[in-house]
RNA sequence: CGCGAGGUAGAGCAGCUCGGAAGCUCGCCGGGCUCAUAACCCGGAGGUCACAGGUUCAAAUCCUGUCCUCGCAA
């Protein structure tokens, strides 16, 4: 089939790059438009744009879609899919084209934008990939697939988009060969089970340490790689791109010690939560790169300190 | 020209305000103590202090330019 693909991140780049793989044809990628990003504010284009050039394939970068109907019945397509594009694809749009989405999670769980993040942070063990209609509302279309995907304690952010993202390629191409053969069938969401997520704010990303260790190193890995946990001691901001829950840790005289205490250890960053033993395994001081703890403790001799409120 | 931090031994940092013998923590090598150790003690190697100019009797330190890294904001 001739497919038009709308997708923007990382997510959108692993399932695009299964499609053109497949015996499908791409006939462009339709993502959002360069923004000024980082320093200097220089326009940047996302990334898959890259991977789109590297293949020949037309670029669409509308503002918005429901201004350009018009270019999209020019495309010679049958069918298009979205992963992870980023915007609500207009009525318009969807008279004109049948669309198929691909959400990473168990739909009607976790509707939105962050259904990834949301599921590590409630510490869930296990997640999904669910195929469906794109409609006008928000995650609620029709379920042609779904499928489920264990999530690892040592499993974060970028591991799992990685994860979601290949299923969903497999489901997906699974999915078209029978749109294709007209066999696939389609099952309404049960409305009853519907829960939504919430956007990621950064500053959702702070740590508190009244919570327990448990939930501090979930928060760490649903935020990893972007925008990254973080807390502040002595002024000075730290933020921690991966940490574990430390269960080895036997000393109780330190485990008296109250919530944010950085308990003495020259090679393990261990700090006490409201509940058990948090560690730090990579973090980021200002200005510096991202360190394994023990490169940071060289440089950082935190005597008896404690994580600023 | 969005705002800011930084480049000093293999790693992470201090020293710079106020120019005057290159330090700390870790790693590495060797030795000692130990049943033993990621513990402890002694010794050792390893640096054109990012690069290029300038000021000075003297520059990691002050001035100018260049390159690279990182954070914030959007």
């Amino acid at each position: 089939m001739k497919i038009l693909f709308f997708g923007t991140p990382r997510f959108a780049e692993i399932v695009l790059q299964q499609l053109l793989h497949s015996h499908h044809t791409v006939v462009g990628v339709v993502c959002q438009s360069d923004k000024p990003a980082g320093r200097g504010n220089k326009m940047k284009s996302p990334h898959i744009v890259q991977m789109a050039k590297e293949n020949n394939l037309p670029v669409f970068q509308f503002e918005r879609l429901s201004e350009h109907i018009d270019n999209f019945k020019q495309i010679d397509c049958q069918l298009g899919v979205t992963a992870s594009y980023g915007k609500y694809i207009p009525k318009a749009l969807l008279d004109i084209l049948p669309i198929v989405n691909v959400h990473p999670s168990m739909l009607p769980k976790y509707r939105g934008g962050t259904p990834i993040q949301s599921a590590l942070l409630n510490g869930d063990e296990v997640t999904g990939v669910t195929i469906m209609k794109t409609n006008v509302g928000m995650d609620d279309g029709d379920i042609y697939v779904q499928q489920k995907l264990e999530i690892l304690p040592e499993d974060d952010y970028v591991s799992m988009i990685e994860k979601t993202a290949s299923l969903g390629a497999k489901l997906l191409l699974e999915t078209l060969d029978k749109i294709e053969n007209n066999t696939a069938t389609l099952t309404p969401q049960d409305e009853t089970q519907a829960t939504k997520v919430k956007l990621i704010k950064k500053e959702d990303g702070l740590l508190d340490f009244s919570a327990s260790a448990a939930k501090l190193v979930n928060k760490v890995r649903a935020f990893s790689e972007s925008p990254v946990a973080y807390f502040f001691v002595g002024g000075e901001r730290i933020k921690v791109h991966k940490a574990k829950l430390a269960t080895d840790f036997e000393n109780e005289e330190a485990l008296l010690g109250k919530a944010g205490a950085i308990i003495p250890n020259k090679k393990r960053f261990l700090i006490q939560a409201g509940c058990g033993v948090f560690e730090i395994l990579k973090c980021q001081g200002e200005g510096g790169k991202v360190l394994d703890a023990s490169a940071f403790l060289n440089g950082h001799h935190f005597k008896a300190m404690v994580v600023d409120a």
